[in-house]
DNA sequence: TAGATTGTTAATCGATTAACAATC
DNA sequence: TAGATTGTTAATCGATTAACAATC
């Protein structure tokens, strides 16, 4: 029933609730009211109409028989149950290319709307050109601020995107300021003690993992 | 034995592989002829020995019992498996921080050395501003050259990182020059035949999915 | 009611891990 | 040789899919 009870549900599902709520959430001219079916939902996310319902049924029950989900409900539930009913405060550390295109992506998309998701909140950055500048209306700190500030602004999620030589001793930081939640972007291995979650992302080895395929392009007709 | 009878590999094989390589590459003072056990690569990467030895399995016997893996000859391998065993030209449209961090990322690492690897050799934009401009010694150009740039250069791979609205219109400009392997960063879902293979890498799903263990942060002492 | 679609169980498929004989 | 570590098989684990009774 309560998703507080629920074993422990893989990351794979995760990922396809926030692609559903996404899809959800960008649908144009939406009647809220109106419902939607596994069948349909997983033609636009790209996966089976089974593989919806499960994915959802491990929260609880959704929609109804013969019927499907209400649009409006189905979405709710969904910000909900991926703490997007709430404005989550993020902070960035490093205001390089990728540092820039995730906090304009996330404030352009988020922090226009009052209601709810992610609310990047502070950036910090090690050059002292960048320092002091805006960045949609967020200033950039000196990256020495990062304690007093994630303490003051109440931050909830930090991420990385350093160079790959600066991401250890930024998560260095993290870690004495008591994070427990680190998403690192930069290119490179950075250890945690055991009690704090870590997440790479790693977009370069997005590009290079692709070479693989290279082989096929040009065979397959 | 050869690589190229094998079923089908995972891409989840694949995306280790690639860790692997890039750990090997750049492992310091490394004596090529020096051995690295199946374990000790395992602790790098982050997985277990078994995993370790089944994955590279797939592609042949590159170890010796009692000994490990020749660091040299291991990563040899693993350059040739992945192609990154010679120069592999890539596109990039769309040169917004997204663009240029990949652009860069790659150049710094790659374009300078002589070798192999992953060459980026041609940009693109659409916004008049930019047109024109050097970036790491390659011109961006308009959109409109895609195609007989694409033909000139043999580019055989192609990422988008244009914003969403732009993404499809991109896609097929890129079909239209024949391209058969697109890596798309915009976060969209785009349309393609099916005998393009298309890899989404949306890092905004990243930051997004992230929010679901939010709950555990302050819980877990 | 008849048709549609859910939630859920069971079957299938695939990926990870453990174990071990082979062998350097 | 003895110790170490591979390549590989078999066991385990988990995730996806199919199927269907329940029910809107």
């Amino acid at each position: 029933m309560s998703r507080f009870r629920t074993p422990r549900i893989s990351d794979a599902v995760i990922r396809r609730l926030v692609l559903y709520m996404r899809i959800l959430d960008d649908i144009e001219d939406k009647d809220e009211e109106m419902a939607i079916s596994s069948y349909e939902l997983g033609e636009l996310a790209g996966v089976r109409a089974a593989q919806v319902r499960k994915d959802l049924a491990w929260f609880g029950e959704f929609g109804k028989q013969g019927v499907g989900y209400k649009i409006g409900f189905l979405r709710m539930q969904l910000h909900d149950i991926l703490h997007f009913h709430r404005p989550v405060s993020v902070a960035i550390v490093g205001l390089g290319h990728l540092g820039m295109a995730l906090a304009r992506y996330n404030m352009d998309r988020y922090n226009e709307e009052e209601k709810y998701y992610l609310k990047v909140s502070a950036l910090f950055d090690k050059d002292p050109r960048k320092i002091g500048l805006f960045l949609c209306g967020i200033k950039i700190l000196h990256v020495d601020e990062i304690q007093t500030i994630v303490k003051e602004k109440d931050i909830e999620m930090r991420v990385i995107t350093v160079p790959r030589q600066g991401a250890q001793e930024v998560a260095y930081m993290l870690l004495d300021a008591g994070v427990k939640n680190i998403l690192n972007f930069a290119p490179t291995t950075i250890s945690v003690p055991d009690d704090v979650k870590l997440h790479n992302a790693d977009i370069s080895l997005e590009l290079q993992h692709l070479a693989y395929y290279l082989g096929r392009d040009k065979a397959t007709p």
